[in-house]
DNA sequence: CTGAAAGCGCTTACAG
DNA sequence: CTGAAAGCGCTTACAG
């Protein structure tokens, strides 16, 4: 039974341990560190004597001592609303939650009101309190990032949108070509007008998504002249699809890049007394929980969000280290049919 | 033009401030935090060092001295996906971030797989790793909230399940009471089949809600026996219908526990033909996005879930300044007519 | 393989 | 109102 000091009991330091098992602060450190410099047998002495004390190493000193915080800022430069909203976003910061677990590493969650970091985040993350960035979401018009990536080691979700980015560290599908093989499985069909509703113009996998459309319907020999946009909401697609049909009444089928935006154009669709896929078919983009959340199951591309997010964190984790690493890491799509198309 | 070292410049310290300014580091600190015991004339200049040198103190430093860590826990012991799928809970984050901004702390995220926080999270948590920790969307059969309770300042989103608690910090909204409220604007709508679609019974706020949809039906001298349950996704809302249409093709009005089961509910209403609120009326509870982004806008009670979300940082920095706060902040709710009821 | 000692950048009694 | 000095709990050359 260990005396313990009246009131609030102060947790054991380094020092205890080092007491406890009868050597210095030095060897201590090291066992806590994982060095291989360490007698087996005392390694095993120090280890008995921090679970006695049920040690847990203070992050602010270690921190103050070797410069590391630890920590990694997960940075959202998005309305919160909409960030919260996509179950792709969900998925993604699973998965970087999950690609951490396994290390000392913890999420500093950094939330913008609008597409830029807020003063405080920049402050935040110049003033050295984060080893790194996760960026997920990022929109051009924002030139912070380049700064940061001066600085810090940063990993985005996505292919940024910098070109003057110094590393340019990401994981990413390649959008173009997943839209386009939508697109070429809506020809297969016998599909003559296919339009598309396409994401916001300021971010880099939305111009993608949309070129690859625009390019496989024109190697088909088709027009890419039904186009519509919207900015990856449930309400955004619903009046893109208002638009393309007032637009345009004989669509028969509509390449959609988020499945957020797809249902919201179903159900514009379903009012109207058109039948999915009979009269219009629709594919969208993402494969999450809003593919199969509706009445109707959702065709789509598939894209792996939650292995993307564990691979964001792996990236990190190599960049931290300080280990080579391959700057971009381009993930596998493919089509996953269900009934809308 | 200051000399810099080859290489990484190293950030300024309260040393290079001190020196600068010509005073000691201990001006210098009290003038970093505010202290009003230093000469106006001093202030200025220690300021005007801090500027020029872009100083910004290293936080690890500073926790080291005096054991704060600025740092706040945000635990969601929740599926990721149904978290994030929720816009309620994006409202309350983005408060929370918005109550925290003029703060000087920041937001730890504490994600969970499943309904209990992580044996890395507790950890974490339990080592002194930040000042205190918010609770958003807990459920009953975790005790280990019970310890942290005792541990650290903790602030729950939503009446929390356990009477054991030593403290018992929350903001929530009367839920018993809104649902009274719903179902009474129901009957007050002349509808005679009222059933509920409740959230999952390890939920407090689904449990308040389901108690007042009862009393309501009861005081009206009218039956309570039309439920089915839900786990506050859209599928489950859509499968609740299912079977409660199943079960009692005359149901004529129904309360759902949230505008995201709603959103599902009303789909296979449509989907089978009734009319809403025509043939079925439907209200929702929470006022999030959800009920506004369909074709159809919902009724519902509306709860002020971003200010809820300020309040809880508001509770958490009172709290960490050891303010006298009441413990609990019920917030008013109120009905919204829209279409659907 | 191990320990003594310096140092990381702050804060905070204490003395003046 | 201000400064010298000790201390927060670690890590890490350095010497042995």
């Amino acid at each position: 039974m260990t005396l313990e000091q009246p009131g609030r009991r102060s947790a054991p330091t380094l020092e205890a341990v080092a007491t406890e098992a009868g050597v210095s602060r030095s060897t201590v450190s090291r066992v806590v560190n994982g060095s291989s410099q360490v007698r087996p047998d005392v390694v095993t002495a120090v280890n008995a004597a921090i679970a006695h004390l049920n040690y847990i190493p203070n992050r602010a000193a270690r921190s103050l001592a070797n410069s590391q915080t630890m920590a990694i800022a997960l940075v959202v430069p998005e309305d919160t609303t909409r960030f919260f909203g996509d179950p792709f976003f969900a998925q993604i910061v699973q998965g970087i939650a999950q690609g951490l677990e396994e290390s000392d590493y913890v999420l500093n969650l950094q939330l913008a009101s609008a597409s830029s970091p807020s003063a405080k985040t920049i402050r935040y993350l110049l003033g050295g309190n984060v080893d790194g960035a996760i960026v997920v979401s990022h929109h051009s018009g924002d030139d912070f990032f380049t700064t940061l990536d001066a600085t810090l080691p940063v990993v985005f979700g996505g292919r940024p949108y910098y070109p003057e980015l110094h590393t340019n560290n990401y994981v990413d599908v390649d959008n173009a070509a997943g839209a386009a093989m939508a697109t070429n499985y809506l020809v297969g069909l016998g599909r003559k007008r296919i339009a598309t509703i396409a994401g916001p113009a300021n971010m880099q996998a939305a111009l993608d998504r949309s070129e690859g459309w625009s390019r496989a319907l024109r190697d088909a020999g088709m027009s890419d002249d039904l186009r519509a946009q919207g900015d990856f909401t449930v309400a955004s697609g619903a009046s893109a699809m208002r638009e393309l049909l007032d637009e345009a009444p004989d669509i028969d089928a509509v390449f959609v890049a988020s499945d957020l935006m797809a249902t919201g154009a179903i159900a514009v669709l379903r009012d109207r007394g058109l039948a999915v896929p009979g009269d219009v078919a629709i594919v969208g983009f993402d494969d999450s929980s809003a593919a199969t959340g509706g009445n109707i199951g959702i065709t789509t591309v598939h894209q792996p969000s939650l292995e993307m997010g564990v691979e964001m964190a792996r990236m990190m984790l190599s960049l931290l280290r300080g280990e080579p690493t391959e700057r971009e890491c381009i993930m596998p799509t493919r089509m996953v049919i269900r009934d809308s198309a």
